[in-house]
DNA sequence: GTCTATACTGAGATAGAC
DNA sequence: GTCTATCTCAGTATAGAC
């Protein structure tokens, strides 16, 4: 008999370099929970290592200091938005991926997620504003929406008055929209319902008569 | 001549208790500005005592803690926006007092105010939850602006798919929406267009094809 | 009642053993 | 690379002179 060996163990090297991209990821995800609770100013590193499980000085092997550690966390997120927005179908009207990007957005925020934009702490915005590689993915988001805004506008289908930019705003507003937290907490309103309402709202506003959006489903 | 004497100089008490209550007002004004550019986390006494020229001790005289300070200034807010529903004519129709309203309270915040809600901190938020005169002025405001709902969507000026909860909800966080801060950081609109796209959006939403506000100015 | 000075706490970051 | 222990600094709140 001459049995093909097991797969080897691998080498001790590699072995302990993706522990640590494990344990990176990890940080990432605790960081981002706990951001959505407490918010940056009140984030405590304290929390992040207890919450992952290692001792407070470990995080600096990794991150050399809170605001990079956020930062990385901010900047995975804007990327993930933007895989979203690219594996939608193509076919699809640029009015029917802003709607669908927009749900996706509000999906993630009442699932734990935090907002695309530091809305919540100057302190945030001051750290961000002056950390290239996130810039360079909010460029790279905003200028993906932006696409989508005008081709939308081309097709008749957002209204011509609005300024561009001032929509592409409202979309990021909406990720960091209060009114989602305090539905919530209420407790009157499924999550489901609270996006039907957001994405009503956003397209056709709170007047009557508003037409219809497509993708509704209530 | 019996010359009248000139109105005397009030009463020594009186009038320690009306430089109290000036300076009173003063700590107020300056813990609003402040909380308008720093937020309440980073917003430190020190800095409110800088602003108001005095010394950080003697704050405490005042306000007990930095957490009544700012609940002192949110009542002073809330009240201030009830008394500008009360003012507005009665013969005007809830929808055109509503959006009365929101121009009010965005040309507030534009003008240097903080928003109604405690959006922007946890912390903030718990503690204002625990202080009864807040709750107390949150729940009258909610009730007004909730009457005027319920007439609007009497009146067939309302979204009837709508939840009255989420309106009321809706018309809070565009007090406190970043599309605002955003835009103005951009320096390409003026203030007024951004008020008036804002008030076109929340009314009439984004779609193309919306029924044009009453109240709309360009 | 206001000032200066200070006690106390919490949090970001670092040092050094293993 | 991870741990424990510590440094440093900022910020709330208080004490005591005037």
């Amino acid at each position: 008999m001459t049995p093909t060996p097991a797969p080897a163990v691998p080498a001790r090297k590699s072995f302990r370099e993706s522990q640590f991209e494990i344990r990176e990821a990890a940080i990432l995800d605790a960081t981002h929970r706990l951001l959505a609770r407490h918010g940056y100013d009140t984030l405590a590193m304290d929390d992040i290592a207890s919450e992952v499980g290692i001792a407070k000085g470990s995080l600096y092997r990794h991150f050399e200091s809170k605001d990079a550690l956020v930062g990385a966390v901010m900047v995975r997120l804007l990327r993930r938005t933007r895989e979203c927005l690219e594996q939608q179908p193509a076919t699809d009207s640029a009015r029917a991926r802003l709607e669908a990007l927009l749900r996706w957005t509000l999906d993630e925020r009442l699932a734990g997620g935090i907002p695309h934009l530091p809305a919540t702490s100057q302190a945030l915005r001051d750290s961000l504003m002056s950390f290239p590689a996130y810039l360079d993915e909010l460029l790279n988001l905003s200028e993906s929406i932006g696409d989508l805004i005008r081709r939308a506008k081309d097709e008749g289908d957002l209204n011509p008055e609005l300024d561009d930019a001032f929509i592409l705003y409202a979309f990021y507003a909406r990720a960091c929209d209060p009114t989602l937290d305090f539905l919530r907490a209420g407790g009157a309103m499924s999550d489901a319902r609270i996006v039907d309402q957001m994405v009503l709202a956003c397209f056709s506003g709170l007047q009557a008569g508003a037409l219809r959006s497509p993708g509704e489903t209530s």
